[in-house]
DNA sequence: GCGCAACCTTGTCAGGTGACAAAGTTGTCC
DNA sequence: GGACAACTTTGTCACCTGACAAGGTTGCGC
């Protein structure tokens, strides 16, 4: 194998992991199978990390600073006020539920932190990664419009990502593989938009 | 030990797999592990259920039924519209996030059902009676006071339900053990009930 | 009281797990 | 080119996992 230095090769190994769970689930996520993904001897995995837990630490921080980038990016270009909200909305449901299962990744590890405390302390921090960008760009289009909203920024966000957590949940728990994605699914995000636009504006929310 | 017929050893084994695994989690939930809860020995647990996954199976269902009846039984006392609403759910946040960790369990499973296709045709099927059930008890609430629901009770219990989902998720995200559920996520239940009590009634949900 | 089916236990298998020690290899700096 | 540190590999340990076979035990029906 080629001498790589360490701190190439832990981003390697990063990728590795996270190419390897996305595929086959957290569970799957053995040293040896990590290191055989890479192509690598499965003791290169404890020399790079030490242990496990550290490695999926590095995971999720990775996986959190790919969503929120992901979030960042799809800043809406024009339209209404509603009408950005809702194409925001769209396109984060869009690259959540996408093919890559991303999203089914955080939800295994979201499981797996509420039993263990390091990595519910990662998963708190992702969190308010997300409720603080979810509020600044609320705030921004707000501004962009000559609006003022309703009620403070973050308690918005927070009501639109718990709704969009849960209905997240509601998709993978519902979906079958190679059909539709339930049409409720759909007409309930439309609805969290309205709601959500209805606390913006401190009006009523009429779908 | 006690010769007990196996249908009275099934409940047994799926109590002990609940407990145990409600104690220590899905993870530990070893047919080793649960027959050593009940004080038997390993063989019975295949005996009683043949594979793993169907001793799951069942906790799974038993879970659910245990969940479907916490619901029907918050039925609330009186009170307008919107205040039986809101008691019912707080009565539903109570339980859910009460000590006993089932909702954690709940969340387990369902991490795995997103991987496992036998797993996720039983959780589909509790959503599912979850849905229906809310659904029902929403229509009868309404009609003891002469409501007419603004738009179908199904698409409103498939809004709060996700809501609800989302925001015992961010609790169980961002709680530390010994210390106060987060004031946003109560705020956050009280909007939820807002907007769903809005959306209801056709008008605003200002809170 | 005898037989048979249902139930229980012991013992074991094959495989997978995280972790580490020891020894080999590479590359860099003097 | 020699020394030394960084990296890699092989090999192995102790443990846990689901599954099952073989044989012992219980209790019900006749």
């Amino acid at each position: 194998m080629a001498h790589v230095p360490a701190s190439e090769r832990r981003p390697q190994l990063v990728q590795a992991a996270l190419d390897l769970m996305t595929r086959e689930g957290v569970a799957a996520g053995s040293t040896r199978a990590i290191a055989a993904e890479l192509g690598v001897a499965q003791a290169t995995v404890h020399y790079t990390f030490g242990t496990k837990k550290d490695l999926y630490r590095a995971v999720v921080e990775q996986l959190t600073a790919e969503f929120i980038g992901h979030v960042r990016a799809s800043y809406p270009g024009d339209g209404s006020f509603g009408e950005q909200v809702g194409t925001l909305v769209h396109a984060l449901w869009e690259s959540s539920t996408g093919e890559d299962g991303r999203c089914v990744l955080l939800s295994e590890f979201a499981a797996l932190a509420m039993r263990d405390p390091d990595l519910q302390e990662i998963m708190r921090a992702l969190q308010h990664g997300i409720e603080g960008t979810a509020a600044e760009m609320l705030t921004a289009l707000a501004d962009a419009h000559g609006l003022q909203l309703a009620m403070p920024a973050r308690e918005i966000a927070v009501h639109f990502l718990t709704g969009f957590d849960g209905l997240t949940d509601r998709y993978l728990a519902l979906r079958a593989p190679g059909e539709q994605p339930d049409p409720d699914t759909l007409r309930a995000l439309d609805l969290l938009v309205a709601t959500t636009v209805g606390l913006c504006l401190g009006a009523p929310a009429r779908p």
